[in-house]
DNA sequence: CGTCGACTTGAGTTAACTCAAATCATGTGG
DNA sequence: CCACATGATTTGAGTTAACTCAAGTCGACG
C-alpha cells in the first residue's frame, strides 16, 4: 500500500520489521497543511506527533511583543511535535507550515503501544532526540556565545555542506525566516551580509543564491576566532 | 545490595523489575569527582552516560574567549551525558563537578542492551530526553527573546517554586554561576539584582538569600510584559 | 591574618536594536 | 498583459541593553 512506502522510507521507521510498518499504517492519520496554517500552538495538550511526508514546517517560539525565534525547519522524512507524547507535558512552541505541507499524524497511545513492543523503533527515536538535543546545545551556544556574523558564517557553512553545489548555496527560506532563525532581525542580518559582501567573503546573487568566496574566513568567523570588521562607511 | 538500593532511587529506573535493577547493578560503574574536575570535554568520544547520586554537576559550553554557558544543573537522581549513547555522537558540551560528587556511569553498549529488553526503561528515558528538550526551548526562548531581567525574574520564580520558602529563596549557586546561567556576566547580574532591590520587587539578604517582595511585578518581567524602569541614577 | 575568588560599582564602548522610509519582487484581478 | 497590493529587502539615523575594562570591597578558608 502507498502508506506503507511512504512509511518505511522515513529514518524514524528504518530497520522496522514490515509487520510494524502495517501497524503504524493502521494507526497513522494524513492530512494536508497549507501554507501559514498552524499545526499546533506553544502550550497546547499534545495527543501525538507528527512527520513531514512532503513540504516544510518550522517550529518557532513567540515573545509577547511578537518578535518570532525559529527552532528548527522540519523537511520531508523528520518527525516533530513528539516532546508531549513522551514527557506528558504540552507542546514546548508553535508550529506552522512553511508550504503546502503532507503530515503524518501518530496518536500517542497507539505509538507508545508499538513502542512497548519494540525496541528498534524505540531506540530509532531516542537517537533522533538525541540528534535533536545536540543541535539545541549548538543552538544555545549560537545564541549566547557567538555574534549575528558568526552565526551567519556556520549557518552558510552548514547549508553548503547539506547542499553539494561547491561553494554556490540556495537559502531554501527567505531572508527573513532566516534572521529568526539566527535570533536575529532582518535588518541586521542584510547589514551583516553586505559586509560579508563587502568583504570578499561571499558574493550575492539575486534571489537567494550565495556564493562562498572565501570559505577559510568564513570557517573562523563560525568558530568565533575572528570578528566580522566594521567597515562601517 | 546498596547499589541496588541507590539504583530504585533514580527516576530514570522508576517501575523496573528488581532483576533489571540487578542487571544495572552489574553493568554499572561508581565514581568520585572532586569539586573542579571535569567529567567529560565538548567533543569527546562518549561511551557512556552519567547519574548524579550525590553532589551537583554543571553541563556547560565554552566560547574561544572564554566565556561560559551553563547549559544544566543536575544533583542527585538526574542523567547527563545521554546524547552520545542514543546519537552516537560525541558529548554536545563540557561537564564539570560543582563539588565532591559521586555519580554511577553506565557503559553504553550494555545500557543499550537492557533497553532492548525493556520497554518501561525506553520510554522512561524517552520522557526525559523530552523534559529535557522543553527546558532548551525554554533556555533558547530566554536567550533569543528576553532580556536580563526577565531571565532573572524567571529563575527567582523557578527556584521560589522549588523550595517551598514562601518569598524567601536561598540561591544555590554563586552569582557567578547564575550569570553564565542566565547568559550574561557578574557585572550586569549585580547591576539587575540591585535594580530590582531599588524597585522594591525583592530584597537581598546578605549571602545570597532573596526574598521576594513583589511577586506580580516579577513575574510580569518573567512574561515581558514589563520591563524594569531605568532607575539610572 | 593574609590570600583568593566572589561581588560590586563606575566609566566608556558597542553590537544589535527600533523606527522610518524607500525600493524591489511576486502574484492577482481586471 | 498591465496596475496595484502585499510582503521582502535594503539603507539611514538614532537609541540602548549589555558588554569590556578598571578598581575597589567583601567574605570564606587555610
Amino acid at each position: 500500500m502507498e502508506t506503507i512506502k511512504q512509511l518505511s522510507h522515513i529514518p524514524l521507521f528504518d530497520g522496522l520489521a514490515p509487520e510494524y510498518l502495517q501497524d503504524l499504517a493502521r494507526i497513522v492519520i494524513e492530512q494536508v497543511i497549507n501554507r501559514g496554517e498552524q499545526i499546533f500552538a506553544d502550550g497546547e495538550e499534545g495527543k501525538g506527533f507528527y512527520v513531514v511526508i512532503t513540504g516544510r514546517v518550522k517550529v518557532f517560539k513567540l515573545s509577547p511583543e511578537g518578535k518570532e525565534q525559529i527552532l528548527h525547519i522540519f523537511g520531508p522524512g523528520e518527525p516533530f511535535g513528539e516532546v508531549p507524547v513522551f514527557a506528558g507535558t504540552s507542546y514546548p512552541a508553535n508550529a506552522e507550515a512553511l508550504e503546502k505541507t503532507k503530515v503524518f499524524y501518530f496518536p500517542r497511545k497507539a505509538f507508545i503501544e508499538l513502542i512497548r513492543q519494540n525496541p528498534t523503533l524505540a531506540l530509532n527515536m531516542l537517537a533522533i532526540l538525541s540528534k535533536r538535543l545536540h543541535r539545541f546545545t549548538a543552538l544555545v551556544e549560537d545564541l549566547s556565545l557567538k555574534e549575528v556574523p558568526g552565526r551567519l558564517a556556520a549557518y552558510l557553512l552548514y547549508l553548503s555542506s547539506k547542499q553539494k553545489n561547491n561553494n554556490e548555496l540556495t537559502l531554501e527560506i527567505t531572508k527573513t525566516q532566516l534572521a529568526s532563525l539566527l535570533g536575529t532581525i532582518p535588518e541586521t542580518l542584510s547589514r551583516i551580509l553586505t559586509r560579508m559582501s563587502r568583504e570578499g567573503i561571499i558574493k550575492t546573487d539575486i534571489l537567494g543564491r550565495i556564493q562562498i568566496i572565501d570559505r577559510k574566513t568564513l570557517e573562523k568567523l563560525a568558530q568565533g576566532e575572528i570578528r566580522l570588521s566594521n567597515s562601517n562607511l
